[in-house]
RNA sequence: GGUGAGAUACUCAAGUGGCCAACGAGGGCAGACUGUAAAUCUGCUGAUUUUUAUCUUCGAAGGUUCGAAUCCUUCUCUCACCA
């Protein structure tokens, strides 16, 4: 191949490779890398980090995961970085305190049940499970030392939340000092060529070049920059203890569910973030809803598919399009649901709350009382209702179903 | 180290002896309308089959009082100014 032949090609791979991303830095440095390996097939190391504490994946998390796989399709190896000491000081980023210290047993399990999801969207041949607390650990006091001595405090504040909470006379904790360094040193440990983050790593990410300048690693790894994708409310991020994530192990009926729930303005979001249509088809989709041409839920319904598609199967995914039609559109009943088993007669409120379809029986009474909750289709308005012998469908509100045996 | 201010439910925030399970806003849940979208309207949002009732809750522990989120004491934490 040409020279220029090569370079045409290392373009066109670098436009799928920046799709969606929301900043890059040095992109020079991921052009001679991509054209590198194209040449003389030599690999180049991608690093990720990952909290863990979060072993439950959402599609959030995913958006990082895909670039990772794009990278790995042209000669990324991922450095997949699980920062079991990182969390102990918590980033700074969130309004998180200082954090609990997880049991050795508990970060294993952890690594675990990450390896199990991550491995959905990458190639485990390409991809290495590291450990930062492997190599700070051994840092000591004196390594630590060293490593402070390579910033600065005037520095560090300009990272924009420190700055922010300063202004605000808002306290910032010294650890809180450490971890921006600490994730850092870890792409000195790792000689990482690229790194990649949230957007609001960008400091930290940073950081790791500054790192690798300071300690003549002999190379800065270039940064890219992922947008944070906002959850089901549309407004904060997609996050496990906000609630309003889409997990990556959910159940196919709930995963489609979810994704139709979502407002018609986020689905674009999805779309641009999620999605492997290209760029071109997503611009088409949105003329058509705009036009009138194409209804937004059938637009809604194709995410759907696909996206619970990728993490289970098509099958799977089409089932949950029949299922949803079944009970939403014609309001019938769920094929399959939680079922329960109850000695008659039963105390209605207390039903529900023993079939997980109500936390307390205070609440269970209100749902009845607000005409929530229906026995096998018939809204109940007697919360005094006793349940005898038999078989029942309850269900509260428009989602949640359980089935229960009453026996004498 | 000194002085001052503060800590109320998921969040913000009112309440300064009984009318307080605690105003209001946001959030959440539910109902109507819909496409399980958005917008809008309405209701609910500590627990308990004593349900015009009882119990627990206003940073923690004690105390005063017939009665405390409210008054007193000690403690813990946060913030501001000074050093």
């Amino acid at each position: 191949m040409t020279n220029e032949a090569l370079n045409d090609k290392t373009v066109n791979v670098l436009k799928e490779i920046f799709r969606g991303c929301a900043e890059t830095i040095d992109d020079a440095r991921f052009f001679s890398l991509v054209k590198t390996y194209f040449e003389k097939g030599e690999t180049y190391t991608v690093k990720a980090g990952f909290d863990p504490t979060a072993p439950d994946l959402h599609l959030g998390h995913t958006v990082l995961l895909h670039k990772l796989a794009t990278f790995q399709k042209y000669g990324g190896r991922v450095q997949f970085l699980i920062g079991d000491f990182t969390a102990q000081i918590g980033d700074p980023t969130g309004k998180s305190e200082t954090r609990k210290k997880l049991l050795p047993t508990q970060i294993e399990e952890n690594a675990k049940s990450y390896k199990e999801q991550v491995f959905k969207v990458l190639d485990p041949d390409k991809t290495t499970v590291v450990f930062n607390s492997e190599w700070i650990n051994p840092l000591g006091a004196a390594g630590m030392l060293e490593l402070t001595t390579t910033f600065n405090v005037a520095r560090m504040l300009e990272r924009d939340d420190f700055d922010k909470r300063h202004k605000a006379g808002i306290s910032i904790s010294i650890s809180e000092f450490l971890y921006p360094l600490l994730q850092g040193y870890d792409s000195v440990h790792l000689k990482s060529d690229i790194e990649i983050g949230g957007t609001d790593q960008k400091f930290n990410l940073l950081m790791g070049r500054h790192l690798q300048r300071a300690y003549q690693v002999g190379k800065e790894q270039a940064v890219m920059m992922m947008p944070i994708l906002e959850g089901l409310d549309g407004v904060q991020k997609m996050s496990k203890s906000l609630g309003n994530y889409i997990a990556v192990a959910d159940e196919p009926n709930e995963m489609f569910g979810k994704i139709l729930s979502i407002s018609d303005t986020l689905m674009w979001r999805y779309y641009e973030l999620l999605s492997s249509q290209s760029l071109d088809e997503i611009e088409a989709l949105k003329a058509g809803v705009e036009n009138g041409s194409l209804h937004p839920k059938k637009v809604k319904e194709s995410l759907a598919l696909e996206i619970t598609e990728r993490f289970h199967s098509r099958d799977a995914a089409l089932g949950a399009q029949a299922e949803f039609e079944r009970v939403h559109a014609q309001s019938e009943i769920p094929s399959e649901m939680d079922e329960f088993s109850a000695d008659a007669p039963i105390w209605i409120a207390k039903a529900l709350v023993d079939c997980l379809l109500s936390p307390s029986t205070s609440q269970a009474r209100r749902e009845i009382k607000q005409g929530s909750v229906k026995i096998d289709q018939n809204k109940l308005n007697d919360e005094q209702y006793q349940l005898e012998a038999g078989e029942y469908i309850l269900q509260v509100g428009k989602r949640k179903f359980a089935r229960l045996k009453v026996t004498q």
